[in-house]
DNA sequence: GTCTATATGGCGATAGAC
DNA sequence: GTCTATCGCCATATAGAC
């Protein structure tokens, strides 16, 4: 099949670079997916190259023409997860009632995808290891998604809906650590858990909604 | 030094094996030290024995003599861990209360030991693999630390001093996760949180304690 | 775009001298 | 009890053919 005859999805303009044709873009999607799982199974640092090159079906240096290095995929793989993930508590979202909802059906998500689970609890861990290649990726991550609740629990307290002597900056901080914390008790121990149920649970204790 | 006439900690007797001389035990923990500096900065897996072995000053050889595996290492590294960590949640306690006090300290002197808590944070998520060497011990001590806890919140429940709606097995499942969520933050900002005061008004939210 | 072949280096563990 | 030397394996990444 030769690309410049094949179906091409985003249709040719000039001045595109030619290196972006479908067979390219699937196989770029299958390496995505392949490396989410084998990153997700043991962190970054144990999942090798060469496994997720088995996964799709095509050797190492296949891999490595479309992502130049194993950090660098990386990157791709969390970016791309984040886009799954955005959906659920999209930023900036001013009702704070309207965050609470969206934690909870992200815990629910969270629990039929488990490949996503491993992967941030493997990683953010490993990731607090200042070299690591993540590091930065995480050290943002929790201080937006701090920030971006903490603007919730904000609009939850204007309004009279955080429980008593409850601070919007501890609140988020707390929630955040109790989502982390039962996605590892979670993935000892699929079935002894509810992480949706035990968050909600929380976010009753922290603010007087009914949830 | 000869190890026959050097003080003996363990008074000889006959059938004893020769093996365990003071020289012996001084380097064996020094070993442990340094294999739980090495394995708390990078995981289980990227920690090396080579760089155990340098900080100790020894061979890889030398260090294997006395610790024939990698994996056996990190066993004894746990468990000489837990040692240190007992004295703060002895179990079992019969007084709730007194195990609220008891966490509440935990969480402090895990401020002034970052090198323990970078371990278990690390080591735990890395372990939820089910193939990694220290799985088992990581699940086992999580179903340990839940039914103490567990058992702390009923005395609690049984003295009227939990809060309303709050049941002692989710009160201990979310103490937990609490706990370990708030480390992972901590490792990354180390200035921006103080786990011991969070998980005071945890405690006190869960609770009717004044603590 | 994918391959074979290879460079380069770190790893855990063993053999055997001292 | 500690060492040097070495084995065998796996890793990331590059060079160059097709």
């Amino acid at each position: 099949m030769d690309p410049k005859n094949a179906a091409d999805p985003a249709p040719s303009r000039q001045g595109r670079p030619r290196g972006s044709y479908a067979k390219s873009a699937t196989t770029k999607a299958a390496i995505l997916d392949a490396a989410l799982a084998v990153f997700a199974e043991g962190g970054y640092r144990a999942g090798s190259l060469r496994e997720v090159a088995a996964r799709v079906g095509i050797s190492e240096t296949g891999l490595l023409h479309h992502f130049k290095s194993k950090s660098r995929l990386l990157e791709l793989v969390l970016e791309r997860r984040d886009e799954l993930a955005a959906q659920f508590v999209p930023r900036p979202e001013p009702d704070g009632v309207q965050t609470m909802h969206g934690l909870i059906a992200l815990a629910e998500f969270n629990a039929s995808e488990p490949g996503s689970v491993e992967l941030y609890c493997t990683l953010s861990a490993e990731a607090t290891s200042p070299g690591h290649p993540a590091h930065l990726y995480f050290k943002r991550r929790y201080e937006g998604t701090r920030s971006a609740l903490e603007y919730a629990f904000s609009n939850l307290l204007d309004r009279g809906l955080l429980a008593e002597g409850v601070t919007p900056d501890a609140a988020a901080r707390a929630t955040i650590a109790l989502m982390d914390g039962l996605q590892v008790q979670w993935l000892f121990d699929r079935s002894a858990l509810d992480m949706a149920a035990e968050l909600r649970l929380h976010l009753m204790r922290i603010t007087t909604l009914e949830l």
